[in-house]
DNA sequence: ATGAATGCAAAGGTTTTGCACCCCC
DNA sequence: GGGGGTGCAAAACCTTTGCATTCAT
């Protein structure tokens, strides 16, 4: 059974922090973005992607729906709506909550972002859609969401529904678990 | 591989409705009590849980708890809270909702109850913790729960935790498809 | 000029909390 | 009689909506 199949992200790239604190709110983690030139690159393609769904609907332009799209790549990875209005609130004070609310969902529309698992407390955690699949796996002493994808458990389940006479959509699977950093 | 490793069980009993009509509450299907006799036996044996607990922890015992735990185990299988103010409702009209809040947390600690996956609305699923892990596969056209249990998802999650450095506590795994009913 | 987009504030729906009272041990 | 448990109502919390206004096309 070849290892090489298992892959994981750390959302967090602070490895620093050290794990037994846990933390108020999981984007105290994610917040940190990894790097400013990717960042930037990555908004000029969502934003090209935005134009284009923005005309493809006849909608109009706003800028308001730009600044929350920065906002969104340059800050966040997993990021519930209040997260985003507060880090919003910091770079951009101009705009206004419901204006947020409005346009999360333009940008699941326009598949830039998608909902991701509920976050500990049971709210929505959105995350930017970047095409490949992941599920995830959260440290419950530390608070970290990392990223995995497994083939095998893919697989697996596609053949389950089929087995069940179901035609699978979609999916959430959350592991729940410890990472080792306390007892490194 | 074996196809003995799949187990499905359907939540909602009533196989009778027509498929195509989606619900409000996803409750309206697990509300289905299959069978009295064995309902009522596992309200006793549940309410022995209860007390044990009661007493550990040095608790006093409570007719509206009691009251709660019977709307449970009789009329739900996957519910939210608020589900189950609205039915207590009916049958116990004397209790308060802020008492079901209050509560809900108690069944959870004495592992009478656990929460599951969120339902479409985000809110939380409880359901009774039976000891028997289960996922869950949810009709995108039905909203009906279904539950399964593959064991070599369940493996394979271990192996992926542990390779990547984890200790698995629990984890959640919903699937979201659509179920054959419309097309037989 | 038309209708999308906005900010504000008010309303909505769900859960939690404060408080006085009740009841179990 | 001490402290958990309760009901009620108020508050807190997050999200949605109404409305007048601004802005993009």
């Amino acid at each position: 059974m070849s290892q090489a199949r298992f892959s994981i992200t750390a959302t967090a790239l602070d490895q620093r922090l050290p794990c037994g604190r846990p933390l108020q709110k999981i984007s105290e983690y994610s917040s940190c973005a990894p790097d400013r030139r990717a960042a930037d690159d990555l908004l000029h393609r969502l934003t090209g992607k935005l134009n284009d769904f923005v005309r493809e609907k006849k909608l109009k332009k706003s800028e308001s729906r730009e600044k929350i799209l920065a906002v969104i790549v340059r800050e966040a990875r997993h990021f519930t709506a209040l997260d985003l209005l507060e880090r919003l609130g910091k770079s951009y004070p101009d705009v206004g909550k419901a204006t947020v609310y409005r346009n999360l969902p333009v940008f699941v529309a326009s598949r830039i972002i998608k909902e991701g698992p509920p976050d500990v407390d049971g709210h929505v955690l959105y995350e930017l859609a970047d095409g490949h699949h992941h599920d995830h796996i959260v440290c419950l002493d530390c608070r970290r969401i990392f990223e995995f994808h497994d083939e095998a458990i893919e697989k697996r389940q596609e053949l389950v529904s089929d087995q069940l006479g179901f035609v699978p959509r979609e999916h959430r699977h959350i592991i729940y678990a410890k990472c080792s950093y306390r007892s490194r």
